[in-house]
Parts: structure tokens; sequence; C-alpha cells
DNA sequence: CACAGAAGTTTGATCGATCAAATCACCGAG
DNA sequence: CTCGGTGATTTGATCGATCAAACTTCTGTG
């Protein structure tokens, strides 16, 4: 295999030096012109790309960054993980960034591998996915200082002001109040909600958008049924939430779901006849046909990219998702 | 932030020289094992890493592939390329190996790409999945000798003894065979098989395992009905493979289908009441509990990155799936 | 016309590891 | 007791780029 070319070959064929080709590319501004010219022209010719691996070793940068790849992608929903992945890697070629992935069995796990991704100069930022409630990465990666951003809000008490957490997060709440308002005004009252126990942050948020938008319709609480599907049911068994729905005596007009797994069910237990809303817009909801609460996954990634390279402005965006009618 | 040790801070703390404590992490067979032990104790005590781009620099090699994420990854069997990626990066986690995503509109951005990451040395394979008739990339992949293993046999002419190009494929003919045999077995006859119009490699190999099936068990020509869903035609608007098949008189009494999505579409136009097997075991067919054809990722990844690694032994691997019952 | 200062370019050193070749230590054969 | 040979370890050079500082060329001012 021919030996490709560097800096100097280009240099000298530009008839200048190494480091006036780096400036060329690193930084144009301090070039004459006409020998920007002249290089740009020698590059071309040659063929040249810079060494990735080299120009790290002397930057101490990677322009890589890190990402999990969950293992309990939760079903249908793992799509969604993959849609995410897809917007995220294709803003970030356009910033020259690449995407490294990697996988972890647990917390501990997770952050061994951070030492080993940071120190290797492997990546010089990651993004995580699904925060939780004490999630022990977060304090382990403002301790390192390490550059970071989460797709998902930091649960439980939070400090707006904490600038060393930078977040990107859809607003559940309101996507599900959105969609339950659309319910309403289609005239049904008696809208159930289908969601998971209390205690997980987005589940919790997607009822209160339910709750919300009931109590604003002035519907009595007496016409508002939640029901929780614990999570250590398989969240697969759709079987289970909608037994759940069917159970609901008298029938709801109409069923807002936290999820479109949930929603399936609901739609498959109640029949085509009762109204269901679902989250995520899946395949599956488009498929089916029903409505889904869409979150804008190519603004979030524009967004998470945003927030890792400025150090200005905001540290985190909570987005507005859409309400996929149909 | 502290500055990481580097061999020469273990070399000295040791009381070895820099190429010594190499020998240990590369190649500890010449190394006398007292001196190896002397050697891990320091990089113990230091908590030394090796820096990957500095190693990547002097070797040229990345020990990390790269692999694209598909922009039209059609909706449900989305999730599969996510747990595909997800065993690959499992297991070349183990083998210290990084997996690096792109993506790329056309094939020719795609040749591209990779003339980017190969030249970078930020990639010295490359994983390729949804292969086709016609695929330029592979050509342009042998030209430039470039390492690298399909998921995805090459389709059309192809000469098994072609070392060049090396493949990891699941024989979807098989899973579809025992799917069919499976419901000849509990008494059904006719039994219609839903797919993609002739063209395509997998659904005609698809096609052709239902077709075999039912020769073998003597079911007459007019008791098969194969219904071909036009790729021109959303595939994800179930609706049109679910009224094609309802449109099948009289009523069949079975439907094997060539993807979960044509699955739940004939589910939904017939019923619960007419067995339905889906292919790929995603979780709509956990949900609805329909059996489905299975592929094995994990086994599949394990193939891909053994084929990567060795010059000896086979150059592709078909693999069987797994018929998942319900 | 000399000269300070800015603008543009070049030179030498360096990032952290491995390769290639040299050196050193030790053993048994002649 | 010397010498060849193997095994273990060390030294110097190098991968391709950028940093830091030195140098050269231009520009405008007193």
């Amino acid at each position: 295999m021919r030996r490709l070319p560097t800096v100097s070959d280009v240099a000298e064929a530009a008839g200048v030096s190494r480091q006036t080709v780096s400036n060329v590319l690193n930084t144009p501004e301090i070039v004459r012109a006409e020998t920007t010219e002249r290089v740009r022209a020698a590059i071309e010719r040659l063929g040249y790309r810079p060494h990735a691996s080299a120009r790290r070793l002397r930057t101490r940068r990677s322009s890589t960054i890190g990402v999990r790849l969950d293992p309990g992608a939760d079903g249908m929903s793992g799509s969604l993980l993959d849609r995410f992945l897809h917007a995220l890697v294709e803003r970030a070629d356009a910033d020259g960034l690449r995407v490294l992935l990697y996988t972890a069995v647990d917390e501990d796990a997770e952050i061994a591998t951070f030492e080993r991704l940071l120190d290797g100069a492997d990546v010089d930022a990651l993004v995580l996915t699904s925060t939780h409630y004490g999630d022990r990465r977060i304090p382990w990666l403002v301790e390192h200082d390490v550059r970071f951003v989460t797709f998902g809000r930091p649960w439980g008490e939070h400090d707006t002001t904490d600038r060393s957490h930078r977040w990107v997060d859809v607003d559940g709440r309101v996507g599900v109040r959105a969609a339950t308002a659309s319910l309403l005004e289609q005239g049904h009252r008696r809208i159930a909600f289908l969601g998971w126990p209390e205690g997980s942050g987005t589940g919790d948020d997607r009822r209160a958008g339910w709750r919300e938008a009931m109590l604003a319709a002035g519907v009595p609480d007496a016409d508002m049924t939640a029901l929780d599907l614990g999570v250590e049911e398989d969240p697969l068994d759709l079987g289970i939430g909608g037994r759940a729905v069917a159970a609901v005596a008298p029938r709801p007009d109409a069923v807002v779901c936290a999820s479109d797994s949930l929603a399936l069910g609901a739609r498959l237990a109640l029949g085509p006849d009762v109204p269901v809303v679902g989250y995520d817009d899946t395949p599956v909801a488009r498929a089916l046909g029903f409505p889904s609460v869409a979150q804008p996954l190519d603004e979030v990634a524009a967004a998470v990219l945003e927030l890792l390279a400025s150090d200005e402005g905001d540290h985190h965006r909570l987005l507005a998702p859409r309400l996929v009618r149909r």
C-alpha cells in the first residue's frame, strides 16, 4: 500500500513549511490568502488527509464523543435510541466529530469504562442517555472534570443554576398534556392514563401532564383513572397493560399512554373504537394509526452537540415534543 | 488535571526501560517472569493506561472498527440493528476493539467516508450491513485492500471460493422452512406467505423456504398463496399487507411472513384465530404472542469478529436461525 | 531613512508509544 | 579460558501532527 501523504509532503509540494500547512488547516486566518490558495491546491493534488491519531496525540483531543448503547433498551422504544443515535452521528459528522460506542452492564462498569476511554484519549466528551434518580455517573464525571451532556434531565432535587451538569430533555408533561387536551377537545371525558408506577422520573412527568389537562378541563376525580404497570412486570408483556385497561369499569372513553408499547396493549384490549394516544411515535403507532407524542430527536441531537461545544449560554435545554395526530 | 503516567513513568518506577514495559504489554513471552511481575505491579500502582492515539500513530492500527448506522432502518426491524450493534460492541470490547459509527446518505458518500476513516487511521476494519445486488462498496473495499466483513451474504452470482469477501449471514430460507413446517405439523394446509416482491435477496430467500416446506408436505399449488407487498408502498403501512391477506379467498389457515411488521398487519386483519408467524422476533412479536424466526445476533456478532481477526479458516458463515414458538 | 510593531512564515521540540538494532548477561562447547 | 549463541533488556529513531518561539518581511510613523 502506498504511503499516505503527510503535512511535510504537502509543504514541500506547495513550497512552504509544515507549520504553514498546519495553519492553513487549523487557523487559516493567520495565513496570507495567496499562500492558503497554494497549500489548498497541493492538498487537493496529493489527496492529503490529516492523520487523526497523530493530531490527537499532539492536541490531546480526540474529536470523538462516546455514547453508551444501553443493554436493556426496552424493546419497542429501542428504536428511539436508534433514531437519536442516527441524528447525533449525522450532526456530529458535520462538525467533524466521531461517535464511539460503548456498553456496560452496570454503573460501576460504566465508570470503569469512562476511565479507559478518557485516559486513552479515545473520547473527550460523553453523551449519556437514560438518567435516573441517584445517578452515580453524574457526580463522577463532574468530579473528574469530564465534558458531558445528558439526554434526560437530572431527576430529583436539582439546582437549575448548576452549570456543571448540562442536559437536554423533552418536556413529556407538555406532550402528554397536549395529547390529553386533544382527546378532551374531541369530546371525551373519562380519559384513563396508562403508565408506570411512581418513582420513575419520566413516568411521573407524563402522568402529571395528563392530570393537568384533566383538571384544567374540570373533569371530576372520579372520572380520572391512572393505571400503573409495574416495572417488575415484563414491560413487553402488553397483555398486562391491556388487561388492566379492559378491567376498568365503566370502560374509559379514551386512553393516554406513557409509551407506544402500552398503547398497543390498550388498543388490543379495547379494540379500535376506543381512541388511544401513545408516546414516542414508534413505527407501531404509525402502523396502527394511533396518535403519539413524538420527541424531536433531531433537535435533541443538535442541542446536545451545541451544549457540548460551547461554554457560553444556557446549560440545559427543555424541548417541546410534537403531537402526531392521526 | 494531573498528568497521566506514561510508559516512561512506569519504567522508572519499576526500574526497567520503556521498551520492557511495552514488551510486558505486547509480547509478554519474551520478558522474564520476575520482571513482568515488577512491571505489572508498577502499572497497577501508578494506574497506568496506554495512550490509544500514541499507539495507533506508531503501529498504524486503530483497533477500531467502523459500523454504519443505516439511515432508512425500516422502522420496526430497526431494533434489529440495535440489537446487533449491542452484541457487536459487547464482544468487540472483550477483544479490546472499539466501535465507531458513521452514516452516509448514499453509496458514493459512503465510499468517501471510507477514505476519510481509513486514511486518518480512525478505523482499520469495517462491518457492513444490508448488502444488496450490485453493491459498489464491496469491489471498492476489495480493491483498496481494506479489511471488512458484511452481515449479509453477497446476493447474485457469487463464487464461494472467493476469499476476498468475508461475510456472515443467517439462513432465512431454513428459518422460514421451519416456521412453515411447524404450522403444517399443527395440521394447517393452506398456509399463505406474505413477503416482498421478487428481487430482494432476503425476500426471495425467505419465500423459497416457505415453498420448500409446502412442496415437501405435498400441498397443491392451488393452496399456496404468496402475497408480495410492494416495497414502493410504505412498508410501515401494515394496513396494505393486512388488506391483501384479508382479501385472499378462501381465507388461509395460517400466514407465514417475511417480517414481524407484515405479521402484525396480517394479525390485525385476520384476528388472533388465524395463526401467524413473523420474522426477526421483535418486541412486537413477543408482545402479541405470535411465533417468530429469531436471528442469532450474538452469534452473528461473534462470527463477524472472528472473521475479521483471522486469516485462517472459512471466509463466510451461514448461521441457523431459531424458531421461537409461542 | 531608520525603526518599532504587526503580519506571515519557519525551525526545533514534543506528544506517548513501538520498531529496529545494539548491548548485556549467561551458558555450554571446544 | 575463550568464543559462539541464545535470551533479556536497553538505546536511538520514528510515526504525523501541533506547540512555542524564533525569524523574516512588510507597514506606517517620526
